[in-house]
DNA sequence: TGATTTTAATTCATATGTGAATAATACACA
DNA sequence: TGTGTATTATTCACATATGAATTAAAATCA
Protein backbone atom coordinates (compact mmCIF):
# COMPACT_ATOMS: atom_id res chain seq x y z
CA UNK A 1 0.00 0.00 0.00
CA UNK A 2 1.18 3.49 -0.99
CA UNK A 3 0.91 7.18 -0.07
CA UNK A 4 -2.96 6.89 -1.14
CA UNK A 5 -4.11 4.04 -0.23
CA UNK A 6 -2.75 4.53 3.27
CA UNK A 7 -3.95 8.19 3.63
CA UNK A 8 -6.16 8.95 6.34
CA UNK A 9 -9.32 9.49 4.31
CA UNK A 10 -8.91 6.21 2.38
CA UNK A 11 -8.62 4.42 5.75
CA UNK A 12 -11.62 6.05 7.04
CA UNK A 13 -13.27 5.22 3.76
CA UNK A 14 -11.78 1.49 4.18
CA UNK A 15 -12.72 1.16 7.62
CA UNK A 16 -16.54 2.17 7.06
CA UNK A 17 -16.52 -0.40 4.29
CA UNK A 18 -15.37 -2.73 6.17
CA UNK A 19 -17.81 -2.10 9.05
CA UNK A 20 -21.30 -0.40 7.09
CA UNK A 21 -22.39 -3.24 5.05
CA UNK A 22 -22.59 -5.71 8.43
CA UNK A 23 -25.09 -2.68 10.36
CA UNK A 24 -26.86 -2.53 6.55
CA UNK A 25 -27.80 -5.69 6.41
CA UNK A 26 -29.28 -5.57 9.57
CA UNK A 27 -31.24 -2.76 9.30
CA UNK A 28 -32.61 -3.92 5.62
CA UNK A 29 -34.33 -6.59 7.79
CA UNK A 30 -36.41 -3.23 9.55
CA UNK A 31 -36.58 -2.10 6.34
CA UNK A 32 -34.66 0.96 7.60
CA UNK A 33 -31.79 2.36 5.54
CA UNK A 34 -28.55 3.30 8.30
CA UNK A 35 -29.69 7.09 7.67
CA UNK A 36 -32.95 6.14 9.17
CA UNK A 37 -31.54 4.52 11.77
CA UNK A 38 -29.56 7.03 13.11
CA UNK A 39 -32.39 9.57 13.09
CA UNK A 40 -34.44 6.81 15.14
CA UNK A 41 -31.59 6.20 17.62
CA UNK A 42 -31.10 9.71 18.36
CA UNK A 43 -35.26 10.15 18.90
CA UNK A 44 -35.52 7.01 20.74
CA UNK A 45 -33.33 9.09 23.58
CA UNK A 46 -34.60 12.27 22.70
CA UNK A 47 -38.70 13.41 23.03
CA UNK A 48 -38.60 15.98 20.79
CA UNK A 49 -35.54 17.27 18.37
CA UNK A 50 -35.31 20.25 15.68
CA UNK A 51 -34.06 19.52 12.72
CA UNK A 52 -31.12 21.45 13.18
CA UNK A 53 -30.35 19.50 16.24
CA UNK A 54 -30.96 16.00 14.46
CA UNK A 55 -28.73 16.59 11.91
CA UNK A 56 -25.62 17.95 14.30
CA UNK A 57 -26.31 14.33 16.16
CA UNK A 58 -26.84 12.22 13.25
CA UNK A 59 -24.48 14.10 11.56
CA UNK A 60 -26.85 14.04 8.38
CA UNK A 61 -26.62 17.00 6.36
CA UNK A 62 -30.06 19.14 6.30
CA UNK A 63 -30.99 18.45 2.76
CA UNK A 64 -30.47 15.02 3.46
CA UNK A 65 -32.69 14.78 6.41
CA UNK A 66 -35.62 16.55 4.58
CA UNK A 67 -35.70 13.40 2.36
CA UNK A 68 -34.82 10.97 5.85
CA UNK A 69 -37.25 12.34 7.66
CA UNK A 70 -40.07 11.84 4.47
CA UNK A 71 -39.58 8.66 4.50
CA UNK A 72 -39.87 7.61 8.09
CA UNK A 73 -43.03 9.92 8.02
CA UNK A 74 -44.67 7.88 5.19
CA UNK A 75 -43.73 4.66 6.95
CA UNK A 76 -45.70 5.95 10.22
CA UNK A 77 -42.35 5.82 12.23
CA UNK A 78 -41.76 9.95 13.27
CA UNK A 79 -44.05 12.68 13.10
CA UNK A 80 -43.09 16.31 12.22
CA UNK A 81 -44.66 18.77 15.05
CA UNK A 82 -44.40 22.77 14.08
CA UNK A 83 -43.53 24.37 16.78
CA UNK A 84 -46.21 27.25 17.98
CA UNK A 85 -43.85 29.27 19.70
CA UNK A 86 -41.42 29.97 16.67
CA UNK A 87 -43.21 28.93 13.34
CA UNK A 88 -40.08 28.37 11.93
CA UNK A 89 -38.73 25.47 13.99
CA UNK A 90 -39.75 22.04 13.25
CA UNK A 91 -39.67 18.97 15.77
CA UNK A 92 -39.30 15.38 14.35
CA UNK A 93 -40.91 13.03 17.26
CA UNK A 94 -40.37 9.11 17.20
CA UNK A 95 -44.39 7.61 17.09
CA UNK A 96 -44.80 4.72 18.94
CA UNK A 97 -44.51 2.40 15.87
CA UNK A 98 -40.99 4.12 15.90
CA UNK A 99 -40.26 3.63 19.41
CA UNK A 100 -41.51 -0.36 19.39
CA UNK A 101 -38.42 -0.34 16.58
CA UNK A 102 -35.74 0.30 19.64
CA UNK A 103 -36.22 -3.07 21.58
CA UNK A 104 -36.11 -5.17 18.39
CA UNK A 105 -33.06 -3.41 16.70
CA UNK A 106 -30.63 -1.91 19.48
CA UNK A 107 -29.42 -5.72 20.57
CA UNK A 108 -28.47 -6.37 17.30
CA UNK A 109 -26.82 -3.22 16.93
CA UNK A 110 -24.90 -3.54 20.34
CA UNK A 111 -23.74 -7.16 19.08
CA UNK A 112 -22.32 -5.87 16.37
CA UNK A 113 -20.87 -3.19 17.95
CA UNK A 114 -19.16 -5.21 20.51
CA UNK A 115 -17.54 -7.04 17.51
CA UNK A 116 -16.15 -4.70 16.17
CA UNK A 117 -14.56 -3.55 19.86
CA UNK A 118 -13.04 -7.54 19.59
CA UNK A 119 -11.28 -6.51 16.58
CA UNK A 120 -8.35 -4.63 18.85
CA UNK A 121 -7.07 -4.67 22.50
CA UNK A 122 -9.07 -2.94 24.67
CA UNK A 123 -6.25 -0.31 25.43
CA UNK A 124 -5.95 0.08 21.27
CA UNK A 125 -10.10 0.62 20.84
CA UNK A 126 -9.87 3.26 23.76
CA UNK A 127 -7.00 5.31 21.83
CA UNK A 128 -8.62 4.87 18.13
CA UNK A 129 -11.87 6.68 19.71
CA UNK A 130 -9.45 9.28 21.04
CA UNK A 131 -7.02 9.77 18.52
CA UNK A 132 -10.04 10.45 16.24
CA UNK A 133 -11.27 12.92 17.95
CA UNK A 134 -8.14 14.49 18.38
CA UNK A 135 -7.68 14.60 14.45
CA UNK A 136 -11.28 16.66 14.41
CA UNK A 137 -10.52 18.65 17.02
CA UNK A 138 -7.27 19.68 15.38
CA UNK A 139 -8.61 19.83 11.95
CA UNK A 140 -11.53 22.14 13.19
CA UNK A 141 -9.61 24.29 15.38
CA UNK A 142 -7.94 27.26 13.94
CA UNK A 143 -4.62 26.88 15.45
CA UNK A 144 -3.61 24.66 13.40
CA UNK A 145 -2.48 27.25 10.75
CA UNK A 146 -4.83 26.40 7.11
CA UNK A 147 -2.56 26.74 3.90
CA UNK A 148 -3.54 30.22 2.61
CA UNK A 149 -5.20 29.98 -1.31
CA UNK A 150 -2.43 31.01 -3.20
CA UNK A 151 -4.19 30.49 -6.68
CA UNK B 1 -20.97 12.30 24.11
CA UNK B 2 -23.12 9.17 24.82
CA UNK B 3 -22.75 5.42 23.49
CA UNK B 4 -23.81 6.73 19.71
CA UNK B 5 -21.80 9.48 19.19
CA UNK B 6 -18.78 7.63 20.62
CA UNK B 7 -19.31 5.14 18.29
CA UNK B 8 -16.68 3.72 15.76
CA UNK B 9 -18.81 4.32 13.06
CA UNK B 10 -20.04 7.71 14.22
CA UNK B 11 -16.68 8.66 14.82
CA UNK B 12 -15.10 7.61 11.68
CA UNK B 13 -18.13 10.10 9.87
CA UNK B 14 -17.39 12.49 12.29
CA UNK B 15 -13.60 12.78 11.43
CA UNK B 16 -14.41 12.43 7.23
CA UNK B 17 -16.81 15.66 7.61
CA UNK B 18 -14.16 17.53 9.78
CA UNK B 19 -11.45 16.25 6.74
CA UNK B 20 -13.41 16.46 3.30
CA UNK B 21 -14.24 20.16 3.43
CA UNK B 22 -10.93 20.98 2.94
CA UNK B 23 -9.98 19.15 -0.06
CA UNK B 24 -13.07 19.62 -1.60
CA UNK B 25 -12.26 22.92 -1.51
CA UNK B 26 -9.22 22.70 -2.85
CA UNK B 27 -10.38 19.82 -5.43
CA UNK B 28 -13.41 22.95 -6.48
CA UNK B 29 -10.65 25.08 -7.76
CA UNK B 30 -9.82 22.59 -10.34
CA UNK B 31 -13.82 21.65 -11.24
CA UNK B 32 -12.92 18.18 -9.86
CA UNK B 33 -14.72 16.27 -7.25
CA UNK B 34 -13.48 14.17 -4.56
CA UNK B 35 -14.33 11.05 -6.27
CA UNK B 36 -13.18 12.35 -9.40
CA UNK B 37 -9.52 13.35 -7.78
CA UNK B 38 -9.36 9.96 -6.11
CA UNK B 39 -9.60 8.41 -9.87
CA UNK B 40 -7.57 10.64 -11.10
CA UNK B 41 -5.01 9.66 -8.39
CA UNK B 42 -5.00 6.52 -9.45
CA UNK B 43 -4.91 6.88 -13.14
CA UNK B 44 -1.54 8.91 -12.53
CA UNK B 45 0.49 5.93 -11.87
CA UNK B 46 -1.13 3.52 -13.38
CA UNK B 47 -0.74 3.36 -17.07
CA UNK B 48 -4.03 1.97 -17.48
CA UNK B 49 -6.18 -0.15 -15.26
CA UNK B 50 -9.42 -2.19 -15.51
CA UNK B 51 -12.59 -0.68 -13.84
CA UNK B 52 -12.73 -3.21 -11.34
CA UNK B 53 -9.31 -2.87 -10.18
CA UNK B 54 -9.99 0.90 -10.23
CA UNK B 55 -12.89 0.60 -8.05
CA UNK B 56 -10.76 -1.44 -5.40
CA UNK B 57 -8.32 1.03 -5.53
CA UNK B 58 -10.23 4.07 -5.36
CA UNK B 59 -12.73 2.47 -3.11
CA UNK B 60 -15.71 4.00 -5.47
CA UNK B 61 -18.51 1.07 -6.20
CA UNK B 62 -18.78 0.04 -9.37
CA UNK B 63 -21.86 1.87 -10.48
CA UNK B 64 -20.77 5.09 -9.15
CA UNK B 65 -17.63 4.55 -10.88
CA UNK B 66 -19.41 4.51 -14.42
CA UNK B 67 -20.93 7.80 -14.05
CA UNK B 68 -17.86 9.67 -12.23
CA UNK B 69 -15.96 7.90 -15.23
CA UNK B 70 -18.19 9.59 -17.66
CA UNK B 71 -17.89 12.61 -16.52
CA UNK B 72 -14.07 12.53 -16.28
CA UNK B 73 -14.21 11.70 -20.31
CA UNK B 74 -16.41 14.33 -20.96
CA UNK B 75 -14.01 16.83 -19.55
CA UNK B 76 -11.10 15.03 -21.37
CA UNK B 77 -9.26 14.25 -18.81
CA UNK B 78 -9.43 10.32 -18.94
CA UNK B 79 -10.49 7.85 -21.81
CA UNK B 80 -11.82 4.26 -21.89
CA UNK B 81 -10.45 1.96 -23.98
CA UNK B 82 -11.60 -1.45 -24.69
CA UNK B 83 -9.65 -4.18 -24.33
CA UNK B 84 -8.63 -6.17 -27.55
CA UNK B 85 -7.86 -9.44 -26.06
CA UNK B 86 -10.98 -9.36 -23.56
CA UNK B 87 -13.57 -7.14 -25.07
CA UNK B 88 -15.49 -7.34 -21.53
CA UNK B 89 -12.78 -5.29 -20.48
CA UNK B 90 -12.39 -1.25 -20.35
CA UNK B 91 -9.29 0.16 -19.60
CA UNK B 92 -9.25 4.07 -18.30
CA UNK B 93 -6.33 5.53 -18.90
CA UNK B 94 -5.45 9.41 -18.05
CA UNK B 95 -5.39 11.84 -20.83
CA UNK B 96 -2.91 14.30 -21.22
CA UNK B 97 -4.76 17.00 -19.91
CA UNK B 98 -5.23 14.58 -17.26
CA UNK B 99 -1.87 13.94 -16.48
CA UNK B 100 -1.25 17.68 -16.09
CA UNK B 101 -3.10 18.08 -13.96
CA UNK B 102 -1.50 15.90 -11.54
CA UNK B 103 1.39 18.81 -10.77
CA UNK B 104 -0.73 21.14 -9.61
CA UNK B 105 -3.09 19.83 -7.65
CA UNK B 106 -0.61 17.13 -5.53
CA UNK B 107 1.21 19.98 -3.43
CA UNK B 108 -1.80 21.10 -2.15
CA UNK B 109 -3.07 17.85 -1.23
CA UNK B 110 0.07 16.94 0.26
CA UNK B 111 -0.04 20.32 2.48
CA UNK B 112 -3.34 19.72 3.68
CA UNK B 113 -2.29 15.95 4.31
CA UNK B 114 0.19 17.39 6.47
CA UNK B 115 -1.44 19.55 8.68
CA UNK B 116 -3.87 16.66 8.92
CA UNK B 117 -0.68 14.75 10.37
CA UNK B 118 0.13 17.36 12.62
CA UNK B 119 -2.96 17.22 14.31
CA UNK B 120 -1.72 14.56 16.73
CA UNK B 121 1.82 13.21 17.80
CA UNK B 122 3.97 11.20 15.14
CA UNK B 123 3.84 7.74 17.31
CA UNK B 124 -0.02 8.79 17.28
CA UNK B 125 -0.58 9.22 13.61
CA UNK B 126 1.12 5.57 12.70
CA UNK B 127 -1.27 4.06 15.55
CA UNK B 128 -3.99 5.46 14.26
CA UNK B 129 -3.41 3.82 10.93
CA UNK B 130 -2.46 1.00 12.25
CA UNK B 131 -5.69 0.55 14.12
CA UNK B 132 -7.85 1.44 11.16
CA UNK B 133 -5.96 -1.67 9.17
CA UNK B 134 -6.57 -3.72 12.54
CA UNK B 135 -10.28 -2.96 12.25
CA UNK B 136 -10.62 -3.47 9.20
CA UNK B 137 -8.89 -6.82 9.09
CA UNK B 138 -10.72 -7.93 12.26
CA UNK B 139 -14.07 -7.31 10.23
CA UNK B 140 -13.39 -8.87 7.02
CA UNK B 141 -11.75 -11.78 8.69
CA UNK B 142 -14.29 -14.74 9.79
CA UNK B 143 -12.28 -15.30 12.53
CA UNK B 144 -14.17 -13.15 14.48
CA UNK B 145 -17.18 -14.80 14.74
CA UNK B 146 -20.48 -12.94 13.17
CA UNK B 147 -23.43 -12.60 15.14
CA UNK B 148 -26.01 -15.67 13.58
CA UNK B 149 -29.06 -13.97 11.88
CA UNK B 150 -32.06 -15.42 14.22
CA UNK B 151 -34.81 -13.39 12.64
C1' DT C 1 -19.77 -27.68 -31.46
C1' DG C 2 -23.42 -26.11 -28.44
C1' DA C 3 -25.36 -25.44 -23.95
C1' DT C 4 -24.05 -23.74 -19.39
C1' DT C 5 -21.73 -21.05 -16.30
C1' DT C 6 -18.72 -17.23 -15.12
C1' DT C 7 -16.98 -12.69 -15.47
C1' DA C 8 -16.71 -7.43 -16.53
C1' DA C 9 -19.03 -3.55 -17.09
C1' DT C 10 -23.07 -1.29 -17.13
C1' DT C 11 -27.98 -0.12 -16.12
C1' DC C 12 -31.87 0.59 -13.00
C1' DA C 13 -34.48 2.24 -9.06
C1' DT C 14 -34.06 4.34 -5.03
C1' DA C 15 -31.70 6.89 -1.29
C1' DT C 16 -28.35 10.09 0.13
C1' DG C 17 -24.50 13.83 -0.23
C1' DT C 18 -23.11 18.68 -1.57
C1' DG C 19 -23.33 23.55 -2.05
C1' DA C 20 -26.15 27.27 -3.37
C1' DA C 21 -30.60 29.40 -3.29
C1' DT C 22 -35.22 30.16 -1.43
C1' DA C 23 -39.49 30.87 1.54
C1' DA C 24 -41.26 31.80 5.81
C1' DT C 25 -40.80 33.55 10.09
C1' DA C 26 -38.63 35.99 13.89
C1' DC C 27 -35.80 39.77 15.48
C1' DA C 28 -33.46 44.29 15.89
C1' DC C 29 -33.94 48.91 15.62
C1' DA C 30 -34.40 53.46 13.53
C1' DT D 1 -44.55 50.81 12.99
C1' DG D 2 -42.09 49.70 9.16
C1' DT D 3 -37.80 47.90 7.37
C1' DG D 4 -33.60 45.51 7.05
C1' DT D 5 -31.37 41.34 8.84
C1' DA D 6 -30.84 36.85 10.80
C1' DT D 7 -32.53 32.21 11.38
C1' DT D 8 -34.95 27.59 10.21
C1' DA D 9 -36.29 24.49 7.23
C1' DT D 10 -36.73 23.41 2.73
C1' DT D 11 -35.87 23.25 -2.31
C1' DC D 12 -32.88 22.81 -6.35
C1' DA D 13 -29.40 20.93 -9.38
C1' DC D 14 -26.19 17.89 -9.65
C1' DA D 15 -23.08 13.98 -8.08
C1' DT D 16 -22.59 9.78 -5.71
C1' DA D 17 -24.04 5.32 -2.93
C1' DT D 18 -26.50 0.92 -2.73
C1' DG D 19 -28.18 -3.50 -4.10
C1' DA D 20 -30.32 -5.96 -7.69
C1' DA D 21 -30.68 -6.88 -12.50
C1' DT D 22 -28.87 -6.87 -17.14
C1' DT D 23 -25.86 -7.29 -21.22
C1' DA D 24 -22.04 -8.85 -23.69
C1' DA D 25 -18.30 -11.57 -23.92
C1' DA D 26 -15.28 -15.20 -22.18
C1' DA D 27 -14.50 -19.79 -20.23
C1' DT D 28 -16.09 -24.51 -19.15
C1' DC D 29 -17.53 -28.77 -20.37
C1' DA D 30 -20.82 -32.46 -21.92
Amino acid sequence: MNEFDTSLSMLLHKTLDSVMPEFRALFARFDLTDQQWRVLRVLWESKKITSADLSARTLLPSPSLVGIIDRLEKKELVNRVRSVKDRRIVYVVASQKGRELETQVSPHVAAINERLERTVAPEEWLQLKELLLKVCDGMNNPETQKTPING
